[in-house]
DNA sequence: CGCCAGTTCTGAAGCGCTTAACTGTCGCGC
DNA sequence: GCGCGACAGTTAAGCGCTTCAGAACTGGCG
């Protein structure tokens, strides 16, 4: 039992930095007049003003976010809860980090991973001091929402909100998919399918608003919602399911792109050609859907809108205590590219 | 609506998250304490420390992370830089959590996007007080890198670190390509091009492989590197110069999945049978290749290997001050799938 | 009985920063 | 002269936590 044993105090902290103080010193005034320098606030001379910028920057100082956020009594940080493999997220956060800048809000990531689920992904946002959640990922049937709600501004995107303590941000899904089915409509198809993309987002009122879409039609006899996911490998399921049967669908409306993608891989395997046989429809317009030899005809959504509308929420939220839940809806347009085509006259 | 009172501290003006003194005093006992128990450190009785985990846990009581690091002089958090739109990447962060966790550490994500380039995002790290840096994203040529190395123990993922003062956690990209390359000649393939990855992490190593492993072959006069990148346009573009030349290679060794995918494309665009006529080998094993439709032949890089060394290595550094830097090497490995086949016979 | 060692717990001092609240100085109008 | 507001600074009090030096109590042993 000798304390010897001593476990790296300094560890961790070998490159001390620059503290306020030392900045105050070198520069001869004290730390309150360096940290009104420093956050450009009124009440120090130009000279001195100088003095102490030119002393912070000859130290290489470096204001420590930690203490503060413990002296202000906030962080002025949003949390994102994100999936890493969904080209769609990675698009709204591209956004979410100018919009959040823009108001003079920090963003911190934090994804769902094997052995991290949602909960745990937000316990962490949470720890860092995160003062509002937009959530790209989000369980519609886990009731954790609700409590994060409760504690702190949530913003829900891509979904309707399950409760009515969060904002919710999403697409009209219904105007995507209208669109969507009027276009093939126009081109003549009438036995036009739907792959579900089971609890991902959107996917419940996606599936509405085809149905209601085709009855608008009066293609409600050829309504057919095929299960699925978000993913390349429901695709994949879809068109070997199809391909099992007597007859093909002559179109079909994909749960995203990535499960149009998987499709198609499916359908051309089968030796169905695309669009020639079937046309097929995506959604997201991922960057995936760009590429020249996919072309994929697709629903674009409103990533900046979106994101901007999220962190907006979040953050009026936070200011303005207790506003009422919102629901925002952005835009949602076809592109039309290369998998859609007249069906094959018979 | 179970909200028991009791006596608060900070009653009259709360709303706040508790805080210890909350727990402390809801326990009856000091603030210290609790800190014991919450930290799971020897010092308090059976009893008590089930008191005072049972008030936590009704107060919803949560450690300020903020106020954490404050107080220990250190954050134990490791700060990742990626891109969202590199699949690899993500498989790297998710294997990253569990790694850092394992070791005690925390894990900060901040992404490059649009107008938020290296050195910003990493600032963005560094502000958060992060102890070291993973990169698995860092320009070569800029001189960022060597700066941050100088400051906090960095490791720059997927490539050979430039300078001495950071570490370096990479694939045996030489191995990779040797095997493919071996696969390939062994099919009866001599003409073998190679998509180059550009400015990609690991490109420069794999050129250098490819060229070695055909000479070993005695196939140095059927090297031909083609400029490329790391995504499906490169590989489009590649395909598309290929179609248009006088006669094909008989397989292609792709930058990366993506690109390979981009190449396939492109030739099956224009009416070339993969693997019929070309085969083709893709890098990275990324979830795209499994797909059964696409099912490529490809390098796969152990990504979890690669997490686990690149946050040892970090947090090595970080607690035994002057390491030399290293460099670590993790292993490579074909997976043969459907893309390759023996070239046509003519 | 006194003394030491161990165990359980408390008090106080910060970590690096912000935020009142306060002290001096000016220059100006009266 | 005097009061006054505007400016340039300062001091002091924390934010929520950890840590270090003890303070109370055991109890065992000479």
């Amino acid at each position: 039992m000798d304390e010897t044993l001593e476990p790296q105090p300094n560890a961790g902290r070998n490159h001390q930095r620059a503290t306020m103080a030392d900045v105050a010193a070198r520069a001869g005034v004290s730390r309150t007049l360096v940290s009104l320098v420093l956050r450009d606030r009124p009440g120090a001379g130009a000279a001195t003003r100088e003095r102490v910028l030119k002393a912070a920057d000859e130290l290489g100082y470096r204001p420590d976010s930690a203490a503060q956020m413990l002296a202000r009594g906030r962080s002025r940080t949003i949390g994102v809860l994100m999936n890493l493999e969904q080209p769609f997220h990675a698009e709204l956060v591209k956004a979410i980090y100018p919009a959040a800048e823009q108001l003079g809000y920090d963003v911190l990531l934090s994804a769902v991973a094997p052995g991290r689920d949602e909960h745990a992904a937000t316990e962490a946002l949470l720890g860092h001091r995160c003062e509002a959640l937009v959530l790209l990922v989000s369980d519609p049937e886990s009731h954790d929402t609700e409590k994060l709600g409760g504690a702190v501004p949530t913003v829900v995107v891509g979904r309707k909100a399950t409760t009515a303590k969060v904002d919710s941000v999403h697409t009209a899904e219904a105007k995507g998919i209208r669109q969507a089915v009027d276009h093939l409509v126009e081109l003549g198809h009438r036995r036009i399918a739907h792959i579900d993309g089971g609890k991902g987002p959107g996917s419940a009122d996606r599936r509405t608003a085809y149905r209601a879409a085709m009855r608008r039609h009066r293609l409600a006899d050829e309504i057919r919602v095929i299960p699925g996911a978000q993913d390349e490998d429901a695709g994949i399921a879809a068109g070997e399911l199809l391909l099992s049967e007597d007859s093909l669908p002559t179109a079909v409306l994909a749960a995203n792109d990535r499960c149009a993608i998987g499709l198609m891989h499916a359908l051309r395997g089968g030796g169905v050609a695309v669009p020639g046989e079937v046309s097929v429809v995506g959604y997201d317009d991922s960057h995936l859907s760009h590429l020249s030899h996919i072309n994929l005809t697709t629903v674009r959504q409103d990533a900046t809108g979106i994101a901007e509308n999220a962190v907006r929420n979040a953050v009026e939220r936070l200011e303005n205590g207790a506003l009422p839940a919102r629901e925002t809806v952005c835009d949602a347009k076809l592109v039309i590219r290369a998998t859609t085509a007249p069906p094959r006259t018979r």
